[in-house]
DNA sequence: CCCGCCATGTAAGGGGTTACATGATTCA
DNA sequence: TGAATCATGTAACCCCTTACATGGCGGG
């Protein structure tokens, strides 16, 4: 149920159309929690049905104007009330560290390649995630601690990706 | 299809029953997928459908004993091709950091018990790798050094989200 | 003998991914 | 006006999770 309750985070921050929502899962709420705009579409209608959120009245309709939706109290009280359930975290799944150990069996061709290639995946998303740190989160203080708390979570996550993953270059051979 | 890999892989380590191999996900194997027993015992059907592990046949068949399976040449020949298939890393998903982003809309009543509850399960877990990492790594070189790797990576992960709920530890109320 | 554990499964449901469909807007 | 893009969806499939079922075996 995750998912329905990033969307209510994501719509009091800001009330928002679907495919806006999309976006925003690809950048600040996505550190942690990802969704295609398929689930969002979806789990708006699941979170609409439940009387969680509500389409935005417009002011003047124009033409070609989005859908919005704007949570309800309902909707905000079902979120605190998660916020404050307890749940384990997920195991994890990363198919290139299944490979490596598949490796150890059948061979490492081809691995070495692999492993550069996440590390320039990785190295991108690490420097995105420091210029947004850089942009919303100056040293004096300002912007939400919670909200940079996240932030550093995926700056540091991307940190040990680069780390293992130059470990791992190091070790390979071809590399 | 990343299960089945990693079943093939812990096949050809070492042949096992359904149930061994459950016991091994939740070890070595688990450090980078888990998978619950439900799982393994169907994919293994579907393995064996496709002609890519085979039952292993009992010297003495005792009363009671266990189905064991072994990898097939196309077993192994499918795992190699995989191995050397490119594939992006999956995108995170931890509920803890949607709950913390969460917080900053609706209050952080009661994150901070959850916070210390999380990090105690991560000390557990990495203090569980080091001894493994002790025990089959020892200084000398010798053990695989793949294996080693892949365990380093667990380590990595486990030390990474210590240090980041510490972070968070510190930075929310009541802690 | 009975209880609990071991071992192998089945069933149902939730969630995520990929591919496709449809109408509207924008731009060359 | 035709192509590309925006925006909102539908459908099918796969994978994972949870709960339950069944039979054998082992110890009190």
């Amino acid at each position: 149920m995750s998912l329905q309750h990033a969307i209510l985070t994501a719509l009091l921050e800001k009330p928002s159309s679907g495919l806006e929502l999309a976006r925003r899962f690809d950048r600040s709420i996505g550190y942690f929690w990802s969704a295609t705009h398929q689930q969002i579409y979806r789990e708006l209608g699941k979170l609409e049905s439940a009387g969680l959120i509500r389409e935005l009245p417009v002011s003047q309709p124009a033409r070609g104007q989005r859908k919005a939706y704007e949570v309800l109290p309902a909707g905000r009280d079902e979120l605190a009330a998660w916020v404050r359930r307890s749940e384990d975290p997920r195991p994890l799944r990363d198919p290139l560290g299944l490979r490596l150990r598949a490796a150890a069996m059948v061979g490492t061709e081809g691995l070495a390649a692999e492993v550069q290639r996440h590390l320039a995946l990785h190295r991108k998303q690490l420097a995105e995630f420091e210029a947004i740190e850089a942009r919303d989160f100056p040293a004096d203080g300002s912007g939400d601690a919670l909200q940079h708390l996240v932030l550093r979570g995926g700056i540091e996550m991307e940190t040990f990706w680069i780390k293992w993953l130059t470990e791992a270059a190091e070790r390979l051979p071809e590399g």
